[in-house]
DNA sequence: AGTTTAACCTGGGTGC
DNA sequence: TGCACCCAGGTTAAAC
């Protein structure tokens, strides 16, 4: 489910349940998620107080006193606020339990989640080498541009390359390239400087309003508040392969670019 | 160093 | 109903 806006979602809408509050227990009901859940977080986290919960790419960090967690819900990972006596579903792996008496349970069919802990985020191995947050100064066009200089692949697999810009997923990737009017095949390193600033603003602007509506709901994401997102409303590309072009009328197009799904308007983007 | 490919999983939808 | 088949929001590790 989750691209950079859901996982901000889910943030914003378990923060306030969690942060300030001490863990009292933790429940490992499986532990073989993308990485085997390792046995510190059972025995380092409880007793330790979450002091904030944080969100580098798609990773949310809870930061304690002694130690950090963490939690990528990979492809069909959902974290909701629970009373710990409602009893788990099948592809509920871990709760972790607070003071304030509820629980944050992780919920994960495919298992492409992960759960880790480390003395350092900013050192960890999955965290060290990623490109900056799309929704910070540092990224923009020219950034972009430069970064593409030595790079031939197709721009929708550049702007998904975490080492370049951190949270661009599948679906917002076919639509920012909508919104800049990029066609996703074209070689990144073939791209102006104009057409770069107006790509990074649309993938500025693309996730901030799916932040805003909540994120998009696909199968069945909800928030941490168990809200569902709005943005699917919002899709002018993805999923919408043979429906006409919501700007041109034209049917979109859909092809296959890195083993992933893409959309596109063949009239409007170039 | 950059690019491509396979791999990790389960569940839902579709078509026969 | 059952079953085979295809598809899905991500990312890494290894091979080229």
């Amino acid at each position: 489910m989750p691209e950079l806006p859901e996982v901000e979602t889910s943030r914003l809408g378990i923060a306030p349940w969690l942060e300030q509050q001490q863990v009292l227990k933790v429940v490992v009901r499986e532990r073989r998620l993308r990485w085997p859940v390792p046995t510190a977080i059972d025995h380092e986290l409880p007793g330790k107080f979450i002091r904030a919960l944080r969100r580098r790419a798609k990773y949310l960090l809870f930061e304690t006193d002694g130690g950090t967690m963490m939690l990528h819900l990979g492809m069909s990972g959902s974290l909701r606020i629970v009373d710990p006596r409602e009893p788990a579903g099948k592809h509920d792996h871990v709760d972790i339990e607070v003071a304030n008496g509820k629980a944050l349970r992780f919920r994960d069919p495919r298992r492409f989640g992960s759960l880790l802990w480390t003395a350092d985020p900013d050192a960890h191995p999955l965290l060290k080498d990623l490109g900056p947050e799309p929704l910070t100064p540092e990224f923009d066009g020219p950034y972009l541009w430069r970064t593409a200089r030595s790079r031939r692949i197709p721009v929708k697999q550049f702007i998904m390359d975490s080492g370049v810009v951190v949270g661009v997923g599948n679906i917002y990737a076919s639509e920012a390239l909508f919104l800049a009017g990029i066609h996703p095949r074209r070689r990144a390193n073939r791209i102006a400087v104009p057409r770069m600033v107006a790509l990074a603003e649309a993938i500025r602007s693309v996730l901030l309003r799916a932040i805003a509506v909540g994120g998009t709901t696909l199968r069945d994401f909800h928030g941490g508040d168990g809200e569902p997102g709005y943005f699917l409303r919002e899709l002018n590309v993805y999923g919408r392969g043979g429906l006409p072009c919501r700007n041109c009328l034209k049917p979109v197009s859909a092809i296959v670019l890195g083993q992933r799904s893409t959309f596109y308007c063949s009239n409007c983007q170039r």
